[in-house]
DNA sequence: TATAAAATCTAGCAACGCTATATATGATGT
DNA sequence: ACATCATATATAGCGTTGCTAGATTTTATA
């Protein structure tokens, strides 16, 4: 009998080997969708990139929309990082503007990875338990942004996300000319900045 | 030889035949997409619907992504049309209010089809002359919105847009508490009613 | 009524997601 | 070092999909 010890190394490096042919598969995802488009993702094309008979990656995902679903959940903790960077490292005016200028910067640049956090709809209600970590995580940035600063700071965040995304996927499917992004985040900036706290209340639809 | 008329009066029903056809595979699709999803929605499925063999469906729409195509172009009508009658028939409150409750209301009775009409890239870009001519005429009801309102009125209407189009996709994809949805409208709408003309441009970002 | 043309169907291909079953590889106990 | 067992991996195939070539029927024309 091999000592305990042995036995643990060996389960250690099963683990590592499991987790380097998850990101594997999950990289190769990625890179397909990006460069030939979501359809072009196979599990047959993927069990050839990866050099894997396909029952493997029924054995880590489940099924090919599980596949999505953890590359949807990597672009999320990403999306997550970016905004909370570009929150903290304010470049040029205010954080609304910077962050916005993260967003829509990281959905123009990855729009295949925007595409399938979006376009699954792998998460139950948002403040559901069983909603990812990742997610509530990159909303929660937005969130940070108008903490306090109005009377219904939930409201106006989820209004500038909505802002936000529907910019992001309006540009993705070719609906707003190319030109003019640059006056459309001017636009929205100066809508969601607030001169001072509370006014917002005055202004009424009559 | 027949007369000419009785020749134009036979193609003139088979044109209605025609037309009575492909409108009843459309339904089809509308009504299984909306009941089952949009996977569900197969060609052999429909043929099956309409009582006719698969090609005959390809020799109307040319693929299975033509039919939603058409599926998704009858939605712009419809929804060009909703949003024009909110905008004469202002029930209470300003257009901008009413046509943004109008907006909401059409994604959310028929997520199906408000799904198709945006996650189909069907269109060049908007201002391209291939763009559907039912597409230009919905949007066009958001910019008669603000015309003239703003300096940049055009900027304003795409920004008003984007910020629907995100609150109905992050409530049809689960993202958004289903409650709060009256408070997200209030608060769009507050942020797009501008109390005085030209007001806009003095808020600035400092 | 015969012929040409138009409309429609049958049958099948390649590719897909997925899985039951077989085989090979590696760890374990003597 | 070898036999045994478990685990990891592969082969091969099922049912379904979008799509189409070619056969067949139906319809219009002379």
């Amino acid at each position: 009998m091999v000592t305990k010890q042995a036995a643990n190394r060996i389960a250690e490096r099963k683990l590592r080997d499991r987790q380097a042919r998850r990101s594997q598969i999950i990289s190769a995802a990625r890179r397909i969708a990006e460069v030939e488009g979501w359809s072009n993702v196979t599990v047959r094309r993927l069990s050839d990139e990866i050099s894997y008979s396909q029952p493997v990656l029924y054995a880590h995902f489940g099924s090919r929309e599980g596949i999505l679903a953890a590359v949807a959940v990597e672009g999320f903790q990403e999306l997550g990082l970016a905004l909370e960077k570009a929150r903290k490292r304010v470049k040029r005016g205010s954080t609304v503007q910077s962050v916005a200028a993260a967003y829509l910067e990281f959905a123009a640049s990855s729009p295949a990875l925007y595409e399938v956090m979006f376009s699954l709809s792998l998460s139950v209600p948002f403040d559901d338990a069983a909603t990812p970590r990742e997610l509530r995580f990159a909303f929660s940035q937005l969130l940070e942004l108008f903490q306090g600063q109005s009377s219904k700071s939930e409201v106006i965040s989820e209004l500038f996300w909505a802002s936000l995304h529907g910019i992001a996927e309006l540009t993705r499917t070719k609906r707003f000319p190319h030109t003019r992004q640059k006056e459309r985040v001017r636009a929205l900036v100066e809508l969601f900045t607030f001169p001072r706290d509370e006014t917002t209340q005055e202004v009424e639809v009559r």
